[in-house]
RNA sequence: GCCCUCGUAGCUCAGUGGAUAGAGCGACCGCCUCCUAAGCGGUAGGUCAGCAGUUCGAUUCUGCUCGAGGGCGCCA
């Protein structure tokens, strides 16, 4: 291939796509039977080792029976001239090294300050994605566990939509099942005390105090309306007998002495954990753009519905009076059961009709967020699927591990039932959203998280979230010392004066965000941004230490100012997919 | 027993089919007459748990062993 059909590149475009043009016109040249080799560019880790770096000779020595740095050596005979090229040397094994020209390293300056806010957005992939995350029972506050949920679900479905995908955020609420029936009987019994009847509370039951603050609200509103003896409640109850089966026998008390006022109270109960989560959610700035309830599955049909299909396709059988679904038959270790010998439908039939009803609404991919503790379900939610003809590859299942909050080198114990828990809210109320946010990416979402709530709390640099926030406000800090009208010329600056090895590499890790963006989206792995802040950070910090922005000369000045500013450019993309606040000043 | 996640510096953790495996904290030595010291520079610290295999090349992929944590309901 000719040279001249390598195009000649726009400064500040995708230098990488140019170099494996080059690369590939060599290799028309060298081994025109291995045009169809993948051409893999990777930046060096030393700067020593250039800028880009291409193993090209070593995936071609074998085939050409020639050493690799022979191979290396004519590729880069045959390389075509650039004018973004320095140089390209062969190092190591038989390694291509690429040193770009000053002028290509700080072009990517000019493609910041044009791009701005969406410098980093990946190409629109015209693919609708849902994620659904959080989707917590909503039977009482969430959790320090539900906000790292949160936190990766909010990030990750950024970081999608950034990357170019249509994203759709959506919040399951499983308001058709018995832990709701046990929410609000345990405050109908909680109202039954504050009315002066006395019976004991079941251990079982939602100890918290929110179930109490809600039994007063409704005493309040509606004085004595659902009062009934206790002597009536107990008579309903058996003696002794097992726990769960005492609670149920509450429930179904509740239900016959109460008649139309269980289903107000029932739908007090609901409204009022759902305003209170959606408002700490909100707070937390993670949004949903969808509140999907589980029981209109049930009010639609879309459950019987999804049974019935799954039946028709002949993958159900009953046996001991229950409905099972043979998931062995997708590679699940056990028969699963969706309709119990009592006639009703397991959480297990539902979440069928719920993914179902997600591929009707015409998602292309779903991302289930779920506990760690959830992790056995994934075999059967996709066998399930594959029965009733769905593909089940477009589900992707990520799982949340655990997370234990530590206090003064501390583990600090939590239980859910017993109301004994760190809240979400107290968390945020105690080291503030952007630590929160920030701490939750600092770990991959499947590694059990350790979240130390002295570091997070800190002022101080040990804490990173203000180291890169700190960044940021040196940045506003120095721009506002400018002059009027100053700033504007900045984006248009020459770039020359930048010539220090800092400056390259401040350069290079800014170039860097766009392939990261498409990197961690594609791995589901907001924490690798995370990362990256931290990086971009530590580069800005260390050029600033070592060289002035505000100098006299007012070329180098201008410069700078460019590179100080597309700096701040890119930590405000990054924080901001993170949901963490950008501050001017600190 | 089966399944999942994991094992990397004293501690907490990134990372990768490629060259001399990184960061923060802790330790030690330094840097404000200077755009924010919530910052920076340097030193010390490693059998990437172990064994075998695939590969031109394995810390990365595969298998096994050892170790840690979690999950295995006609609950949600």
């Amino acid at each position: 291939m000719p040279s001249s059909a390598v195009k000649n590149p726009v400064p500040g475009a995708d230098i990488r796509h140019h170099l494996t043009q080059l690369l590939r016109a060599a290799l028309a040249s060298v081994a025109p039977q291995q045009l169809d080799t993948e051409i893999i560019l990777e930046r060096p880790k030393q700067a020593s080792h250039g800028d880009f770096a291409s193993n090209l000779a070593l995936q071609l020595a074998r085939s050409l029976k020639t050493s690799p740095r022979q191979v290396a050596e004519r590729l880069v005979r045959e390389l075509p001239p650039s004018p973004l090229v320095a140089s390209a040397e062969i190092a190591g094994a038989g390694f291509i090294n690429f040193t770009l020209t000053p002028a290509a390293r700080t072009a990517i300056i000019h493609a910041v300050l044009a791009a701005g806010e969406n410098f980093g957005r990946g190409a629109r992939k015209h693919r609708r994605l849902q994620v659904e995350f959080v989707s917590a029972n909503p039977t009482g506050p969430l959790h320090v566990g539900h906000g790292r949920g949160a936190a990766y679900g909010a990030s990750l479905s950024s970081l999608l939509e950034f990357s170019g995908f249509a994203v759709e955020r959506e919040y399951y609420v499983n308001d058709a099942g018995r832990q709701m029936d046990i929410l609000a009987v345990s405050t109908w019994l909680r109202y039954l005390e504050r009315c002066g009847e006395r019976l004991p509370f079941p251990p079982n039951a939602y100890q918290g105090d929110y179930v109490i603050e809600m039994a007063e609200q409704i005493a309040v509103a509606h004085g004595t309306t659902y009062l009934h003896p206790a002597a009536a409640v107990l008579a309903c109850i058996p003696e002794s007998g097992d726990p769960d089966a005492r609670l149920d026998a509450f429930i179904v008390a509740a239900k016959d002495l109460l008649g139309d006022g269980w289903h107000y109270i029932h739908q007090h109960v609901l409204n009022e954990q759902i305003t209170d989560c959606r408002a700490d959610l909100e707070g937390f700035g993670v949004h949903f753009d969808v509140w999907f309830s589980e029981r209109s599955l049930y009010d639609t049909g879309k459950v019987a519905q999804a049974v019935a299909l799954l039946q028709a396709g002949g993958h159900l059988y009953e046996q001991d009076g229950a409905l099972w679904f043979r998931s062995t038959a997708f590679g699940d270790e056990k028969d699963r059961v969706v309709r119990r010998d009592n006639g009703i439908y397991t959480y297990f039939a539902s979440d069928i009709a719920y993914h179902l009803n997600k591929f009707e609404r015409g998602f292309d991919i779903l991302v289930d967020v779920w506990g760690a503790d959830h992790h056995g379900y994934i075999s059967r939610v996709k066998g399930a699927l594959a029965a009733a003809g769905a593909d089940p590859r477009r589900l992707d299942v990520t799982l949340v591990q655990f997370v234990s909050l530590f206090r003064d080198g501390e583990k600090v114990s939590m239980s859910t039932r017993s109301g004994e828990y760190v809240t979400l809210r107290e968390l945020r109320n105690e080291v503030g959203n952007d630590a929160c946010r920030f701490f939750y990416m600092l770990r991959k979402c499947d590694q059990a998280l350790d979240f130390d709530l002295d570091l997070a709390k800190s002022q101080s640099n040990d804490n990173p979230v203000y180291y890169v926030q700190y960044a940021h406000a040196r940045i506003c800090s120095v721009l506002a010392q400018l002059a009027e009208g100053e700033a504007d010329a900045v984006a248009t600056a020459e770039l020359a004066p930048l010539t220090h090895e800092r400056e390259y590499a401040l350069c290079q890790r800014l170039a860097e965000f766009p392939e990261l963006i498409q990197n961690a989206a594609r791995d589901y792995a907001p924490h690798a941004l995370a990362f990256y802040l931290k990086d971009l950070a530590a580069d800005f910090h260390g050029w600033y230490n070592a060289e002035r922005v505000l100098v006299d000369d007012s070329a180098t000045r201008q410069a700078r100012l460019a590179l100080a500013l597309a700096t701040r450019q890119v930590l405000r993309n990054g924080l901001s997919l993170l949901g963490v606040s950008q501050p001017v000043s600190m």
